[in-house]
DNA sequence: GTAAACCTGGCA
DNA sequence: TGCCAGGTTTAC
């Protein structure tokens, strides 16, 4: 499930891998992504030079030499494997395969197809739909732009987290872990949220992002960096799937509720509703105010039956 | 604002 | 065999 912190790690290991090699081949399989792969991939990308690797939101751009750009989205289980030798193994679901001059192979894997690949002219990227409406950059929030995007918004904050339009870059696994941090509740709704609310989740996003991003991502089943390893944050994990285990700071049992069909974990104590304060929605939650507590995290054995889904 | 659809591997 | 995981798009 890569957010912005896989997809950080992996723009940073693509940009001291490939930047420089130039493709000698492109190839690409004939099935669709989440869109139909671009035509012409082998041509225009084919001698061309890799000048740079950008990142906005979840969406990585490989920039080649003369005006030309991948847009990719690694989806649920896409991921870059880079290869300094051509492989004798062969993988199921690679759908494109760069081998650049020196014989060195870059290949794109997404087994459940969810991911994208794009091409654009560079010059035109600023336009590309994908991006046109992406939301706030999490690493460098404002407080009050938080604040002022939020009061528009009914949804849970929880879902406003999420929502690439308001924040670009955080997912289901981060949303949680930031809430939990602001001591807030998931389901509380975004335009309920009051300064002090926005100023602790403006403090915890670049905090938990930047934690994971230095521990090169979370992963559960499928997310690897470019050799194919694991990311190392999933034990400092506070609430994500961690359901009826022991809260790290007050010790009550974690909570999994489901919003917008997707899983969301929190702790009842620490992100209750604020006791003695009245609900702006009677029988809708409350808000505490104030995060639990920033002791550092305490890593965590594997949950077993995560250990299991892991792959490798 | 809400929910289905897309897709595959892992698991009960 | 059927459910579950979830990022995004699409339909309502």
């Amino acid at each position: 499930m890569p957010e912005l912190p896989e997809v950080e790690t992996l723009r940073r290991l693509l940009e001291s891998t490939v930047v420089g090699r130039r493709v000698a081949t492109a190839r690409r399989s004939a099935l669709s992504l989440r869109r139909p792969m671009p035509r012409g991939l082998e041509r225009r990308l084919g001698a061309r030079r890799i000048m740079a690797v950008r990142r906005a939101g979840k969406y990585l751009m490989l920039d080649f030499e003369r005006d030309v750009t991948l847009l990719v989205h690694l989806g649920m289980t896409g991921r870059f494997l880079f290869f300094p030798q051509p492989p004798a193994r062969r993988l199921p679901h690679v759908h494109a395969r760069l081998t650049f001059e020196d014989g060195s192979q870059l290949w794109f894997q997404d087994a459940r197809r969810f991911g994208l690949l794009r091409l654009y002219a560079t010059a035109d990227l600023e336009r590309a739909a994908e991006l046109r409406d992406l939301g706030l950059d999490p690493l460098g929030m404002r407080p009050e732009s938080l604040y002022a995007s939020a009061r528009k918004s009914r949804v849970a904050i929880k879902l406003f987290l999420t929502d690439q339009r308001r924040v670009a870059g955080v997912g289901n696994i981060y949303a949680s872990e930031i809430l939990h941090r602001a001591g807030l509740h998931p389901a509380a709704r975004a335009c309920d949220l009051g300064t002090e609310d926005c100023a602790a989740i403006a403090r915890e996003l670049p905090r938990v992002l930047g934690e994971a991003i230095r521990n090169c991502g979370t992963t559960f089943s499928d997310y690897a960096t470019l050799g194919g390893e694991p990311g190392g944050y999933s034990r400092y994990l506070r609430v994500y799937d961690r359901a009826g285990q022991p809260c790290r700071s007050c010790g009550a049992a974690i909570a999994r509720i489901t919003q917008g069909q997707r899983s969301t974990f929190y702790c009842p104590r620490c992100q209750a509703p604020h006791a003695g304060e009245e609900s702006p929605h009677p029988g809708g939650p409350r808000l505490r105010r104030g995060p639990p507590d920033a002791a550092p995290p305490t890593p965590r054995p594997r949950a077993p039956e995560r250990a299991r889904r892991r792959r490798r």
